[in-house]
DNA sequence: TTGAAAAGAGACAGGTCTGTCTACATACTT
DNA sequence: AAGTATGTAGACAGACCTGTCTCTTTTCAA
């Protein structure tokens, strides 16, 4: 359903959707790209063409707006990362490709981070649950990974690789992908080579 | 100076300071806690008992102020971080002992993450420089102490181990210092140990 | 064809934001 | 003793914020 990074950055001109769409696309694209704090409403209803009534119909408050966002960010980024994946042949190999899929991203064109982390920056503990959910899905997911590889303690090899992972984000978003890139692919195939010498 | 977490907090009641430092230490605490958007100079004005002539006298805008509060946040970590490995006999027991002055960190109250990432997660491309100036501080430090532990690639370790720095502080932030603790100290002692066997 | 739901256009309220301004008090310095 | 820097107190402007409201038009299904 999603599977390209262009749909990680949501698409371009709207043609005819509804207005629930109009204001969720164009909220999507803002919020990622400038904050949740930044964005007004009144920029959102502006840009997607739509009449304040009909904003307020669709999302009660800005809060519901914001969780709507986190939500098809969600679905949408993890939708990218299996069809980016699909071609892994078995687990170890879907795990030893993370690094180059996370790498795509980084690169991809208006990369900003991580709309979880930098959300969960910008509001604390008044984050919506998704900015935590969408971190705890993508450790489930590695865990299975892991389980499915035969690795002894896939737990803690998923632990470790989700901090790999987060690190890599931070250091992309502050200082660019090259700056993530070797280290991540380093520290990653190290814990991968320990993960599979325990187990085999 | 700055050496304990408390510092790192920032001061308690504020005693007979003068107006600037009254702001600057409670904009320090105000924008760590909330975020800088969330703070509105008013709060500030009205929690430091400072006129608000007396604010603009001085710092001109509240950009200024930001950035005032990320100098003063820079020096305040660097010096804790020193001071907390102070002990360390040598340049290796410094890397060893970063795990655990790191956790310490994590579990100090009122702990919420990294402002500089915070703050360049907020901000974007429009956040101050000293957002990105901290981590380059911060990995000349780790990479001299590589340098000086006699690692054949300090550059390549140093970015290794911010990159898992990284992650820990935003796995901490989102997730608790316990589900940051055993990964970092497992990665960190494995980069380590493939820094000294390929010097040894 | 009639009625209901959805959408458009935009005024409006009440609050908050940053920043400027005036007026006056205190303290230090020359 | 005069002048300067610093401080307090608070009104004010103009912009932006979220959210409500009214009125009209379109769409679509029964």
């Amino acid at each position: 359903m999603f599977t390209s990074l262009d749909d990680l950055a949501g698409p371009g001109p709207l043609p005819e959707q509804d207005a629930r769409t109009r204001v969720l696309e164009c909220a999507y694209r803002l919020f990622y790209r400038h904050g949740l704090r930044a964005t007004g409403i009144d920029r959102i209803i502006a840009e997607s063409g739509v009449a304040k009534a009909s904003f307020y119909r669709h999302f009660p408050t800005k809060q519901a707006l914001v969780e709507a966002y986190l939500d098809l960010r969600h679905a949408r980024w993890m939708g990218w990362l299996e069809s980016r994946l699909a071609a892994a042949p078995d687990a170890r190999a879907w795990l030893a490709a993370l690094p180059d899929a996370l790498d795509d991203w980084f690169r991809a064109p208006g990369f900003r981070g991580c709309a979880f982390i930098n959300g969960h920056a910008e509001a604390g503990t008044d984050a919506p649950p998704m900015t935590v959910t969408h971190k705890r899905e993508l450790a489930a997911r590695i865990e299975a990974a892991c389980r499915e590889a035969g690795f002894v303690r896939p737990d803690e090899v998923a632990a470790d690789l989700l901090l790999l992972i987060e690190g890599a984000i931070v250091r992309a978003q502050m200082e660019g992908a090259d700056a993530a890139r070797a280290p991540l692919a380093r520290v990653f195939a190290r814990v991968l080579a320990g993960a599979e010498r325990a187990c085999v």
